[in-house]
Parts: C-alpha cells; structure tokens; sequence
RNA sequence: CGGGGUGUAGGUCAUCGGUAGACCGCUGCGUUUGGGACGCAGAUGUAGAGAGUUCAAUUCUCUCCACCCCGACCA
C-alpha cells in the first residue's frame, strides 16, 4: 500500500473527549472514526487489523471442530417475546419493520440458532454439533466509553456448541478453554483466566481479562499462584486455589465461556432422540470474544508516549517502508524496487512514498501508525536497509536478504 | 437513568451584547530536506437547533439535541 494513497491521514491532535488511550491513538493514528457514542467505522487500517484478530480466531475456531456461519442482525421479535427477554434485556434495539412487526437488532444470538437448530436437529447422530459467526453485534448502552472498549455497536466471535449430555459438553469446554488460551497468546496478549459468576445462564463462568485502568471490572489476581478470580465472586482477600494474597485490578473482559443452562433448549424445544428412543434436551455451551475490544484492549496495552506498538500477528501491515530523499531519482527508484521485493516475498509493506514531507513528519507517522518494522531508503541507505524495530531503540543496517531473515525468523 | 461539563472553520481551541480569530490541516508559489521545516499569497463558518430578552445575541435566559466525564447498569 502506498501511503499517499491511505485514507486518512492522521492528526496532531487528541480528538476532543477522548480520554483513554486506544481512543485517543486510534483515532489519531487513522483506524477508527467515531460517528456517534459508541459507534465507529473501521478505516482501512482499523479493518486490517480487525480482520488479523479474526482470522486467528478463525483458525483455533476450526480447529475445534467449529463451523462458521452468518446470522442475521435483524431478528425476530417474537423469538426474544419467547425467551422473556423482550422485556428483560435493557440493552435491547427494538425496532419495527413492515407491518408494524417488533424487530430487534442482535445483541447476541440465542434467539436464532436455538430456533435453527431444533427446526434441524432430531437425533443423537446430529450432535455434537459447533457453529459459530464473527458479527456486529448491537447493545443499547446507556454509557459507551473509553473508545473500542465499551461500545453499542461492535464486533464478536460467538460459538454455540450444542451436546447429548453434561459431560460430552464440560469435556470440550475445556478444549474451548485451551482454544481460547492459544487465540490471546497468538494475539499478543495477556489475558487472565478470571473465575466469574455465570449470570442468568450458569453457575460459573471463566473470562479472559486484560488488565488495564481503562478496565470496568475488578478482578482479583493472586500474588501467589496467579489465578484471578471477578470481584462478583471474591468472598474473602484469600485466594481460593492457593490461600494466597489477593490483588485488586482493573481489567476489560475480552472473552468469557460458560455452559448454558437448558432454558433456551426447553423455550424452542430443542431437543433430539438418543440411541435408547428417548427424548432429551440438548446441553449447549457458548463462547464468546470482543473482537473490536480485543483491539481496543492491544492498544491500552501496547504503545508509548510516540503512538501504537502493534504485536506482530494483528500488525495492519509487517513492514512500515519509509522513503527520505524522493526527488532524487536513483533513491526513489530504490525504495519502489524494495517496495516490490518486499511484497514478491509475500511480505505486507506500507510504503511511505510522499515527496516533500519532512522526515520528522515521517518518523512520527511511523511510530504513531505502530507497524513492527520501520525500513527506511534514503541518500545515506546505499544498498542497505535501515530497520528499526517498533518496540526497540537502535537502528540497524542490514541487506534486504538478511532483512527477510529477521521478519521470517521472528514469526 | 442520576450528577457534572462541553458544543465556534475539516481538526484542536480562543474571543465577545455591536453578526468571528489563532494554530494545525488544505490550495498555489518559493526556500528547505534524518525527528511533526519556513516565508509569502489564498480558500474554508447558517457560532448544535428552536424560542425568549434586547435597538442589537455566537455572547444573556429557557427548552430540546449531541458529545464527554463520574456514578448506576453491563446476557
């Protein structure tokens, strides 16, 4: 890409009445554009990096057996009538379409795959059975805040998983479980395991918590052995797998699994017959992660006081190419060949090609955009490329075959 | 939803009872060229909306709307 041609161009400024950080630096840097509370576009920068979080979701997703699929926004009315959370969802968009007809906009997705699935599971041979979607998703929230971290509009990778028995279903949450452990590593990320309370579905749940002091639940982090475990459930300060010293935290949910009690099942009647010829309710387990927070969440995380500092995996680009000395014949000609090179080797590269903007204009978009690898071709570069490392200070010359090496070596 | 705050150029803000200005950005020309360069010239505004007070309202008052912050809420 090259980057005269991006849309758009960054800012100077802190957009006014941003307060956090991943607001603040995403907004300035190009990647999202708020429209109203709580809602934002995803500019071509922001959309890659959503579309990196998705697609290493994806790849653990289906490693577990998951299908994916797309469910509608617009659902139903009556579906959420059925379930009683017409009423009793206060984040609920309602809306009425042709014929005075009770829509609602999706804060999830219970609502259309148990209807789904009863209309298509009818035997034990159906199941188990794992469907999941990455979608927007909509919730009415009287607050939005701290930019991507809590929004009425945002983006979610929801699996239902649908069993014979109890233990079938606690069997692969705990494949969910290490599923989800991978996706937070590969991401990047420092997620805790956080022991929750299971709300109106289960007993008990397990987030994935990203400490920050933009976070909105409390958690509690054992000093000891590390477990964590949500404000809701602490009785006491003392850890409850070690006996340890507990530690307050801020943190942003960005993932939370529970098993799903049997009410949706017995509302839409889903249910099948076992190899016995008896009828029985599916057991279901779902599986949820903020794709659009997660972003949020990298940035309250990584960056400095210059701008982003994107983990390699969600990174928009790999490579940040940054020319100097474009009026110059030989170096342009230069910089495009190693733009072109770059890319033959399947190498994403964001080519900073703008003639008569100053090298401190330059280097301070570099660093506020955050791509890992900086390699900048000027005058002084000759047949070297200067690279420098986003997260690091010094500045190495090396040819573009070692530069290869070092990207390679680093994935 | 309770409390507080803010709405002025594309962005960030200043101003002020006599119908607007800076900086950034943008356009043109020239000089620059390794950490957000400089000079000159230019373009860009229903001052959030409505009502009221006044000779006169962007400015004061009221209502509404929007956004932000604190709290409550957050399957």
């Amino acid at each position: 890409m090259l980057y005269s041609k991006l849309f758009p161009k960054t800012l100077k400024q802190v957009p006014s009445g941003a307060q956090s950080l991943n607001h603040q630096l995403l907004v300035r840097a190009g990647f999202i554009h708020q429209e109203i509370a709580g809602v934002y576009t995803y500019l071509p920068l922001g959309w890659q990096v959503i579309e990196k979080i998705s697609n290493i979701v994806r790849v653990e997703m289906n490693k577990i057996g998951g299908q994916e699929m797309l469910m509608p926004v617009l659902h139903p009315g009556e579906n959420w009538k059925k379930t009683g959370r017409f009423k009793s969802f206060d984040t609920l968009f309602k809306l009425k379409g042709a014929g005075n007809k009770d829509l609602v906009l999706g804060p999830t997705h219970e609502e259309i795959i148990y209807p789904l699935l009863a209309e298509h599971i009818k035997s034990y041979k159906d199941l188990p059975l794992y469907l999941y979607q990455i979608q927007t998703k909509f919730r009415d929230e009287p607050r939005a805040k701290a930019g991507l971290l809590r929004t009425r509009e945002f983006i979610m990778k929801d699996l239902y998983a649908f069993h014979t028995t109890d233990e079938e279903r606690n069997e692969y949450y705990k494949q969910a479980r290490d599923a989800y452990v991978k996706i937070f590593k590969d991401l990047g990320i420092p997620a805790l395991v956080t022991k929750a309370s299971g709300g109106t579905f289960s007993d008990l749940s397990e987030e994935f918590q990203v400490l920050t002091p933009f976070g909105e639940d409390i958690i509690f982090v054992c000093q000891k052995c590390s477990a964590a475990i949500n404000k809701e459930i602490v009785e006491n300060k003392k850890c409850p797998e070690c006996g340890g010293d507990l530690k307050e935290e801020k943190a942003i949910e960005v993932g939370n699994i529970f098993p799903l009690k049997r009410a949706y099942a017995e509302v839409f009647d889903l249910s099948f017959t076992d190899k016995d010829g008896e009828r029985r309710i599916v057991s279901a387990g779902c599986y949820g992660l903020g794709i659009s927070r997660t972003m949020g969440a990298i940035v309250e995380i990584y960056h400095d006081d210059k701008g982003i500092i994107w983990p390699e995996s969600v990174a928009p680009f790999q490579v940040h190419l940054v020319g100097f000395d474009l009026e110059n014949k030989e170096v342009l000609n230069n910089a495009g060949k190693i733009y072109k090179l770059l890319q033959a080797e399947g190498v994403e590269v964001l080519f900073d090609d703008r003639a008569g903007v100053s090298a401190g204009a330059k280097f301070a978009d570099s660093d506020l955009i955050g791509i890992p690898y900086r390699v900048v071709i000027s005058k002084k570069t000759g047949d070297k490329l200067e690279i420098k490392k986003r997260s690091e200070k010094e500045t190495k010359f090396v040819s573009f075959e070692e530069f290869l090496k070092i990207i390679r070596f680093s994935h």
